[in-house]
DNA sequence: CTTGCACATGCAACCAGTTGCAGCTACTAT
DNA sequence: ATAGTAGCTGCAACTGGTTGCATGTGCAAG
């Protein structure tokens, strides 16, 4: 099944309407392979279809965060980024030195969601963490300098 | 040392200057006790300084944001929420079926902080989290419907 | 294929939050 | 105590994003 058929899908099964719009701007998030902003989506639909309004943009981004099809995350820039929610769950450590970004595999949190449910009955949706902090090479240039 | 000058030390610590309208604005955030949105910050800023601006209110929100004196978390509102950050670090789950959240201590997170340091040399700031999930009362409920 | 309707879209008005700037004030150095 | 300066504040203009509404469209039922 192709990434548009899946799209139309998840859309359905939640009781969407699969719209040229809808397709047109999940399938720009989906194979922009990296997170975008709703400004570099607007720009993206716009130059192909500039009747498409910025309103529609934003109220499909938001429509498919609360479904879950995308992930919408504040990595430091105080602009929201969306990011495709594909089958390998991620998350990110953002250095605050240097504002570098990498990407952190979802078992680091798995021992969290664990003791969530064992100690307190809570089904955790871990979905795409943006965590903040001080990365290695600037902990290492830190203690070179004192 | 009172809470006002402990927040004035912190502001000059940081190299900024102490003004009446800061002393204000943290006060109300640090004595709300909970959180609180800008808006609420705001009413009640100027129930009692009229002349107080809302911009000057969200730029000291913001900067003692990026000074770590406060937290400002998305917890499913939609409206970003202020509290202060005081000496015990907390986190929240929130139900996404019934809205309940609740605190969550801090000490759930020290493995994955032990974790990040020891396999990644990446020193996590875990300031004040909202993980998402369903709760255990809901849980409950779900799989009786089934 | 046709009909009916609930929901999605485009448009325009609207509003919360941001920004640029001129004057003011907290702090520092005499 | 006084003067100088960096940076904070209030104001007003602006802008990104939201909302209300009339029209259009996907889709299910017949
Ligand atoms: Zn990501
Ligand atoms: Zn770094
Ligand atoms: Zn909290
Ligand atoms: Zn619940």
């Amino acid at each position: 099944m192709s990434c548009e058929n899946e799209t139309a899908v998840a859309l359905r099964d939640a009781g969407q309407k699969v719209t040229p719009q809808r397709m047109a701007i999940l399938s720009a998030v989906r194979h922009a392979g990296e997170h975008v902003t709703a400004t570099r989506v607007i720009e993206q639909i716009q130059a192909a279809q500039p009747y498409v309004d910025p309103s529609t943009i934003y109220r499909t981004l938001s429509s498919a965060r609360e479904l879950g099809l995308v992930s919408e995350t504040d990595m430091g820039t105080r602009d929201a980024e969306f990011e495709w929610i594909g089958k390998d769950r991620h998350h990110h450590l953002i250095c605050k030195s240097c504002g570098t970004a990498m990407s952190l595999d979802n078992r680091y949190l798995d021992g969290l969601a664990t003791q969530l449910i064992e100690e307190l009955d809570f089904e955790a949706d871990l979905g795409h963490f943006a965590i903040f902090g001080t990365c290695a090479k600037c902990r290492t240039q830190n203690r070179e300098e004192n």
